[in-house]
DNA sequence: AGCACGCCGACT
DNA sequence: GTCGGCGTGCTC
């Protein structure tokens, strides 16, 4: 009775799984989570063993070749975690468990054959070209046959030779590329006696008394770098130490680690606020208890967030956990990311967008084989194959850069991870200071646990003028309005130019944010502020190029389309308009109207370049500029003690796009960028410019009050049944032809319609079909449907939907 | 990804 | 009349 398993094939665009038979020679190894070669078709393709069978799908199977690497690839907890992320993104099962295997391994993995110097019984001709082959080169990894013997069938010659005894086989999977580093250490043999003379130059004497006093404080070997460091010493001085046998020289394997150019001061344990103090407590009992709900950290701007991160990082590796450390992005984060190395040292493995992919295939081996016990790193960093993972963080878990939408697999990270915490029975601790409405939503319900911080801690007593806690920076809302009717046209009120103007003589430093999103489509009255909508649904007008679409203003959600007024309907103003501002033209005019100010630029622009993020922001905070202009990455957790102005030059910008979440993101980002003011004891001020002064995200951002945020958007949220109340999928298809996209949008519109009223489905709504938000990308058309209701996935599981990209409960559903 | 099968244009 | 275009579909 032959045995079954499961495989997800590694090839891109097969996303089915398929049954193969276990040959008897692999019979007792075969794991779930191995690494196999299999029969495909004409080839032999990479798979992962998804579980065993009892029986197979279809009539006849092929028997898995061979084995790639003896230690399963994946765990057993990522194989349900691909499919429970299979079940909820609707996406392929192959293409979630693709999602966990390292980078490269496709190319990495291989067999190899080695002959065995026993004489040989009677073989086929090509059985005997084969086994002369390994004769004469020696052991073949698959890869070299298939050169050596090309258009050959040579595998089912190895398997008689293999049969006869005549070869063996052993999996290989490469070591990391580039070697291992190796660094000189020394170590402390005895001190010498008191009045030792170790030059007869002071000076040197000193230093080499330094070394030794330094050596005495470590016990064992210490890296030469860090001795130097300390004592001022160079080679030369450990050289003379070593020949008078004081030290020993060792050597030590330096592992390649991207954050070594970072400069690391050891981080201890902070003394705690009461606030710190009742979280931690809180966060200390969740991770004890038998099983815990997900915890929602809200904590305001530099109220101490990552310090209670570190010491559940450290008790969940205390009780012999891992861990795993989710961060938006590590090049808009470099502080956070550094205090975890520095608390944890060796023990944590980086992974960031700048890495090349031997360096994350080290970091994916080390995690696997034990070395690492805590991973930090983006929305990727999930899926790292750590064992035994008993804390899962995600920090800013608002964040938008936790979703990933661009291949077959559009999933949340924070979704996976509250799912994969499940399956390892993990804690989750999510913190933000603005949280996501969906989130709040869950910890206020009491299905996950609510901790509040609602006080900035002190965090730069260093630079410090008087002691005390910093408050969250005071903010003004200037109405652009008022300016424009005052005679002022340009893009700084009076108010901001003049709190500019201070900035400089008191040689502080100020940040100013302009939100980029959806700027170049925003359609309104300079004179009153209105804002076009569609007359169907209130979504705000999207403004097109001419040509693009029929007319040139749009409604995403429903497809209505109209011409561009020439008058404000609400005040009849001409002054009606699109905005469109580049990080350029603030710095150009930040040039015109205070010269004197030396400006930084700091957007997608500017930080093409590997290593710019770093560059510029060492720069700043050196102080080799007075004034930073930026775009989203200035709300991220940046912390410059320096800064004590922030103006938002447009603060209604985002408010009309086209998606529920506008409002949400408008307020996180203006709350983010607001925190990063006023973080030392020098204090500090935020001006919003708007031109929709009342509007309940700007107003709440300035008192800092996400509370009354909360509760009018999540009003709103309900009545017009929108997530957290309703899911969403949105259905987007993509074509050369518009009106092949438009009529394959039309048509499935009607098809699900009619699903409803079969099923009964009420509750479920079609919206659209409709143009995109990005209309036209790549020269394609696209064209998009949104369901609501609840469940609203459950709609199309099962349905073969060839050429349609869909996205359950998407962050931005544009 | 490969490789088959499959139905419409210019050639030995 | 065939050779071949790459559109669609399958690989356990």
């Amino acid at each position: 009775m032959p045995e079954y398993v499961e495989l997800a094939v590694n090839v891109p665009k097969v996303s089915g799984v398929f049954h193969y038979h276990v040959p008897p020679e692999l019979e007792h190894t075969l794991r779930p989570g191995h690494l196999v070669l299999a029969p495909f078709g004409a080839q032999i393709v990479q798979g992962v063993v998804l579980r065993r069978i009892d029986r197979p799908d279809v009539a006849e199977t092929k028997p898995i070749d061979s084995l790639l690497d003896d230690a399963p690839v994946l765990t057993p907890q990522q194989i349900e975690l691909a499919r429970q992320l299979s079940h909820s993104t609707l996406a392929p099962l192959a293409a979630c468990v693709a999602l966990m295997l390292p980078p490269g391994i496709g190319q990495l993995a291989d067999v190899r054959y080695s002959p065995f110097d026993t004489p040989a019984p009677e073989l086929t001709p090509a059985q005997a070209l084969l086994l002369q082959t390994l004769q004469t080169r020696g052991p073949l990894r698959a890869r070299q046959l298939d050169k050596a013997l090309p258009r050959r069938n040579w595998r089912a010659s190895i398997r008689a030779l293999q049969g006869h005894g005549l070869i063996a086989t052993e999996p290989v999977i490469p070591l990391p590329r580039q070697k291992a580093k190796l660094v000189r250490t020394a170590r402390l043999l005895q001190q010498p006696p008191a009045d030792t003379q170790l030059s007869k130059t002071a000076a040197i004497h000193a230093r080499r008394a330094a070394l030794l006093d330094a050596l005495q404080r470590e016990s064992g070997y210490m890296a030469a770098e860090w001795l130097y460091a300390e004592s001022g010493a160079s080679l030369s001085d450990l050289t003379y130490l070593e020949k008078h046998g004081y030290v020993e020289f060792g050597q030590a394997e330096q592992v390649r680690d991207p954050l070594q150019d970072l400069q690391t001061a050891m981080d201890v344990p902070h003394i705690l606020t009461p606030a710190q103090e009742a979280a931690w407590q809180a966060v200390q009992a969740s991770l004890h208890a038998q099983s815990a709900k997900p915890i929602l950290l809200h904590g305001v701007t530099s109220s101490g967030k990552t310090e209670i991160y570190l010491r559940a990082v450290a008790e969940a590796l205390q009780a012999g956990h891992t861990a795993l450390v989710l961060v938006p992005e590590i090049a808009l984060t470099p502080q956070t990311v550094q205090r975890f190395f520095a608390r944890f040292g060796d023990s944590v493995g980086l992974l960031h967008s700048e890495l090349s992919e031997g360096e994350r295939y080290d970091t994916w081996r080390r995690a696997r084989r034990g070395d690492l016990r805590v991973v930090v790193g983006p929305r990727s960093a999930l899926f790292a194959p750590l064992q035994n993972i008993g804390l899962i963080v995600l920090d800013e878990e608002h964040d938008d850069s936790y979703y990933e939408a661009h291949q077959d697999v559009h999933y949340h990270a924070r979704g996976a991870a509250l799912q994969y915490a499940q399956i390892c029975n993990a804690l989750v601790l999510l913190g933000s200071a603005t949280p996501d409405v969906g989130s709040y939503t869950q910890a206020r319900t009491g299905a996950w646990q609510l901790l509040e911080l609602p006080e900035r801690v002190q965090a730069h007593s260093g630079h410090g003028v008087a002691s005390g806690a910093p408050e969250l920076p005071p903010v003004e809302i200037i109405d652009m309005r008022r300016e424009l009717k005052a005679g002022n046209r340009s893009i700084f009120s009076r108010a901001l130019q003049g709190e500019l103007e201070q900035v400089l003589q008191r040689g502080q430093q100020a940040i100013l944010f302009l939100n980029r999103r959806g700027s170049a489509t925003y359609v309104f009255c300079r004179d009153c502020g209105y804002v076009l909508r569609c007359p169907n649904c209130e979504t705000p007008l999207t403004q097109h190029a001419r040509g693009e679409l029929s007319q040139e203003l749009v409604c995403h959600q429903c497809g209505y389309q109209r011409s561009s007024p020439k008058q404000c309907p609400q005040c009849e103003s001409t002054q009606i308009r699109h905005y469109g501002m580049g990080t350029e033209s603030v710095a150009a005019e930040l040039a015109r109207s205070l010269p004197q100010a030396r400006s930084l630029r700091w957007d997608r622009d500017s930080t093409r370049s590997k290593g710019s993020h770093q560059r510029i922001l060492t720069q700043f905070a050196e102080g080799r500029a007075d004034v930073l202009v930026g775009t989203q990455m200035l709300t991220k957790g940046l912390d410059l003690p320096k800064v004590t102005l922030v103006g938002v030059v447009l603060a209604d910008v985002g408010l009309q796009m086209p998606d529920y979440r506008a409002a949400e993101r408008v307020f996180q980002l203006l709350t983010q960028v607001a925190g990063r003011a006023g973080r030392s004891a020098l204090g500090g001020r935020v001006i919003f410019q708007t031109f929709q002064p009342e509007h309940y995200a700007i107003r709440a951002a300035a008192t800092h009050d996400y509370a009354a945020f909360y509760e009018t958007e999540s009003t709103y949220r309900r009545q017009l049944r929108y997530p957290p109340y309703a899911e969403l999928v949105r259905l987007e298809y993509r074509h050369l032809d518009a009106r092949k996209a438009e009529q394959e949008a039309s048509a499935l519109a009607a098809e699900l319609h009619a699903q409803i009223a079969r099923q009964g489905r009420g509750a479920t709504d079609v919206i659209g079909p409709a143009p995109s938000f990005y209309a036209r990308v790549n020269k394609e058309y696209r064209w998009q449907l949104m369901l609501r209701g609840p469940q609203p996935a459950e709609l199309l599981r099962g349905l073969r939907l060839p050429g349609w990209r869909i996205e359950v409960n998407p962050p931005a559903p544009l």
